[in-house]
DNA sequence: CGTAATATACATACACGAATGTATGTTGTC
DNA sequence: GACAACATACATTCGTGTATGTATATTACG
């Protein structure tokens, strides 16, 4: 029965989306292997032939799917265009969006928000990840550093403040969103939410 | 070895105070009831004696332990003062702050927030939490749209969207600071982020 | 270029510990 | 002496990890 590379390449990344899709749906904790082998049309032999454990599988889809929303940020502010402002708060109304229109970027962050926790065996994704985001946040803030000096945004901003106070407000919003979609709509919703946090930081000298 | 009514009463205290303990630190899931048992110095005869399962003890702890940010803002504001928008601020700057002084809150707080997820067993105490939550949010709401008629806060400022917004800000610095907190002090910081949130809602006219 | 050797990609079977729930025993109290 | 408040013992299930079987793709060799 022995398959192709392609083959098997294709069964790992079935065994990774039935991962993703029990994980966010159930929890990490409460998914076996059992489960996902047969969510994925194998047996349990499979599983353990491509990741040597649940945690391995976890880790996986931790390091390759997960990003801070810092980071999108960041990335987003990579080109800077005539108004910065407008910029940062059509990137951070976009990735809240985003988690609404997109079905995989919803389940993604469902899994890692509120399906897991990262005490024991997964201590260790959560300070790899938190030391990415930390270094986001460093750049961030530079950034907004940069700018208020440059007179964009206003001078009693403060830019640490405003990079944890940002992270914060989009974790909290995104949290918030997933825990129970039908609380109120993202497309709807996003860009008001985001408009009153940033909406009052331009420089009005 | 029977033990007389107060007795009794303190050993179940002992049970849900090492549940706390160990829920806290390595999380709902992988805490068993034989560990819980063996914090608290008994055996799980114990446990089984005052709760029928874990998912019981989880279900009274998050009953009377758990209440959302909007119930304490809620309250903090039942009686008006002179200045309701320096009141909101300080309401809300002193939950975030009472997360670093009062280790029993944080202990709390962390549980419900970063080790459990409410997928399956526990999905039925997530409902009532929610609709507690949901009630809330309708009345601090409504709250809002008074002040906004009064004059004290500005006219361009939506309840609901404050409401909503507010909220998923507490819960995002909530978790962010209780996933490490090292990264900043709330005992520093919490004001000044309070204030880039709610400090520019006066009204200006 | 055909084929034997080997490694790959699994499926199946088994052994084990951990956790649960229940049944039953024990002791002190009212 | 009956019942409350446990401790102890037992049965069962679930998940894991590993060992083994096996068919086929790939490679090495003549």
């Amino acid at each position: 029965m022995r398959k192709t590379k392609e083959d098997a390449d294709a069964t790992k990344q079935a065994i990774l989306d039935a991962a993703i899709l029990l994980f966010s749906e159930h929890g990490v904790a409460k998914t076996s292997l059992e489960k996902i082998a047969k969510q994925a049309n194998v047996t349990r032999g499979a599983v353990y032939w491509h990741f040597a454990s649940k945690q391995e599988i976890f880790e996986a889809l931790h390091d390759q799917l997960h990003s801070p929303f810092i980071q999108t940020i960041v990335d987003g502010l990579e080109n800077i265009t005539s108004n910065p402002i407008e910029q940062l708060q059509k990137v951070c109304t976009d990735i809240l969006i985003d988690l609404e229109i997109n079905e995989a970027k919803r389940k993604i962050a469902t899994l890692f928000l509120l399906r897991c926790d990262y005490s024991g065996e997964f201590a260790e994704s959560k300070a790899r990840f938190n030391a990415k985001k930390a270094q986001k946040h460093a750049s961030l803030s530079k950034y907004f550093s940069k700018a208020i000096e440059q007179g964009i945004f206003s001078k009693d901003t403060d830019s640490t403040i405003l990079t944890i106070g940002l992270s914060a407000y989009l974790r909290g919003l995104a949290v918030e969103y997933l825990e129970d979609p039908s609380a109120f709509s993202m497309q709807r919703k996003a860009a008001r939410l985001i408009q009153m946090y940033l909406g009052n930081l331009q420089c009005n000298k």
